[in-house]
DNA sequence: CACGCTAGTTTGAACGATCAAATCTGGGTA
DNA sequence: TACCCAGATTTGATCGTTCAAACTAGCGTG
């Protein structure tokens, strides 16, 4: 339609200040190699015209766009993860600070969506990726390694060896020190609802929930189920139907959480009077009244700080942090009613409080309700 | 750090098929110029090395980046925007099947964000912009109509003329669609639960709650807190504690109803059997088990391809459709427990049921819990 | 047979920056 | 005076594409 205003350009600012391109370009990108008076008269052109470097120019010559990849995964069961919408914000702020913008684009997961990330990158539109929603033995690792192209991923491939640096939320800490809270409050009847075998965080919180049992002499009691409140309903009533049912549960995710609070419900139980419920991501609904879960919270800014700084140096932007390629934050604690009540925390179990259990006689109950891995390799 | 493989370019392209430079541009860009048998050896030759257009090359020669910029707002009150995570999705998604993508980046709100804008645009990086968090007299539009930037925002600004094309969600029919459906279920005493006034989408939403009133021939009865569940259960509390308190609420967002539900759960009644509330954007939180929250859905993702269709238009990518320049969506409302409870829709004021108010008589309760507007300018 | 026309193709210039090498300018030294 | 050197600045080439104009056949027409 309208012919957009043509801006200045190198060129007309070295007119405007009497000195040639380059000297110009020396300004902006070394200006130590300009003589002080010169210097200041070509700022001043700058700001006269208010020359902005064209950055389509600049990125064809050096080969670098300044713009990192993200995919924005297709939302899977019509619900969003907040996690990673908040990360997508994190990162935008991280990257920012350093002039470099984040390129949003879309891919089928899994192998199937590789060929857009060879587009864009075949186009030079990005330098480097950011990825996210990794799942077990993620196809863009590898491929992206084996290309040289830089990357850094938030969550890990839990394939043995890790291709390519990664930051991580360590999901096994986090149940570990729920469990602690809720063993400090008394509780000696903690279970886990977890996901299905197989996925890499959802097998991280149970390996910290078990390790957790152990160091504190509880026995483990573990149900599993698909992401979601419905099944998460329906594992709490799997624990609640035990010969000696739990008094806290700590959940794989707050989805699975709000399940569990909606067992309670139906059987009349209080969530943290009667049955103490955990859960893992602490969404906004959380904090909500009426439901106040109890919940890990990632630190999802630092990650998406950290992020940003390892794909920068990468880059060779940043200097290289002398910390390692991977990354590994703890989670925090965000404690709310469904563990400690308005009126001052609660004693489990009633009738006998802080009853102790013989761990060994009940070792094996976990199993029930799910599989029984074999052998269950624990973080290093 | 390592060299990155340096792609297959038009020249090596032309080389391989024996053509020249501009012939395979043509065939990219302009195949009907390009004989058939020639048109053919020089795909067999794209495809053979591989190549894809440089995008940098591209958009520098044609004054055109493919790229679409978004800003983040800084998130506000801690909480993000789910309704705008959700619009990015869509826009992205939009964006990718006419081959643009989406350039995200930071600015303040308001004018001291214009800087930014300005940055991107003199750089050349972005073709056109995308507004969403739209504020009454947003400068953004009129600073980007002046420059004649292309641009789309999401949400008008409410200053009598629109400055650029809009895409909005009718509120008002969100609102008076929410209390038509409490009336059919015998709600006669219907309130609203507003922002202070002087922000246009809550302004809208509450007009559309009094005509709708009007219509019906109930009285309306206003109450206004600021945005967040503390103030909304502050809110709910006014209006239970007048003479003839209302046996519905209609809230201007989710999460104001959320405290509502709290409030009323604090005086032991029960959500969609005593009170019955209405909420408005459909978070993912009102699913949940335990608030089951009816509430105005917002057509998100209709919204993202519109304004994507008319930014395109503007770029002259697409034929200008023959819509005009703004198009406002109708929201549809999803209907859970907390009007209609799960056991049948429950007649509400069980003494005395589908009691006829008059309305004459009590419209003037609606001011006593916030300013009352002189004169309300209805939407056209 | 010269001419014009059209379809198909090629050539040179340009987009706006950076890189690499060349040039200019003084000042110190033999 | 001639020479060198370092600092400051300029010049020419280049990144990979598209635009605009020029060229080349091939063919029908007067």
């Amino acid at each position: 339609m309208s012919r957009r205003y043509n801006g200045p350009t190198l060129e007309s600012v070295a007119a405007a200040a009497g000195v040639s391109r380059q000297t110009v370009s020396n300004v902006l990108n070394a200006p130590e190699r300009v003589a002080p008076a010169t210097r200041q008269r070509v700022e001043a052109a700058i700001r006269e015209l208010n020359y902005r470097p064209n950055r389509l120019a600049r990125s064809l010559r050096t080969r670098a766009s300044r713009l990192l990849g993200y995919c924005y995964q297709p939302v899977t069961d019509g619900a969003l993860n907040p996690v990673l919408d908040r990360f997508v914000h994190a990162v935008t702020e991280a990257a920012a600070a350093h002039g470099f913008h984040i390129l949003l684009f879309t891919a089928p997961a899994g192998a199937a969506g590789l060929d857009r990330y060879a587009e864009l990158l075949g186009q030079q539109a990005v330098d480097g990726f950011i990825l996210s929603d990794t799942e077990v033995g993620d196809p863009r690792h590898a491929w992206l390694a084996e290309r040289n192209v830089p990357f850094v991923s938030f969550g890990r491939t839990w394939t043995g060896e890790e291709r390519g640096p990664w930051v991580d939320v360590d999901g096994a800490a986090g149940t570990a020190q729920a469990v602690r809270h809720l063993y400090e409050l008394g509780h000696r009847r903690i279970a886990f609802l977890g996901w299905p075998e197989g996925s890499g965080a959802g097998d991280d919180r149970l390996a910290g929930y078990r390790s957790a049992c152990e160091s504190f002499g509880i026995p483990p009691l573990v149900a599993r189920a698909e992401q979601g409140t419905e099944p998460g309903r329906a594992g709490a009533d799997r624990l609640l139907a035990t010969p000696d049912p739990p008094t806290a549960v700590v959940c794989v995710s707050d989805l699975c959480a709000y399940g569990v609070l909606r067992a309670l419900g139906e059987r009349g139980l209080r969530p943290g009077h009667d049955v103490a419920v955990v859960g893992f991501d602490d969404t906004p609904a959380a904090a909500l009244p009426g439901i106040e879960l109890t919940s890990v919270a990632q630190p999802v800014e630092q990650v998406g700080q950290a992020v940003v700084r390892l794909l920068l140096a990468q880059l060779g932007v940043l200097d290289p942090p002398d910390l390692s390629d991977h990354l590994l934050l703890r989670p925090t604690l965000t404690v709310r009613a469904s563990t400690v009540p308005a009126g001052g925390p609660q004693p489990p179990d009633p009738p006998e409080p802080r009853r102790r259990h013989h761990a060994k006689d009940d070792d094996l109950v976990g199993g029930a309700a799910g599989h029984r891995p074999g052998r269950r390799r624990l973080r290093r």
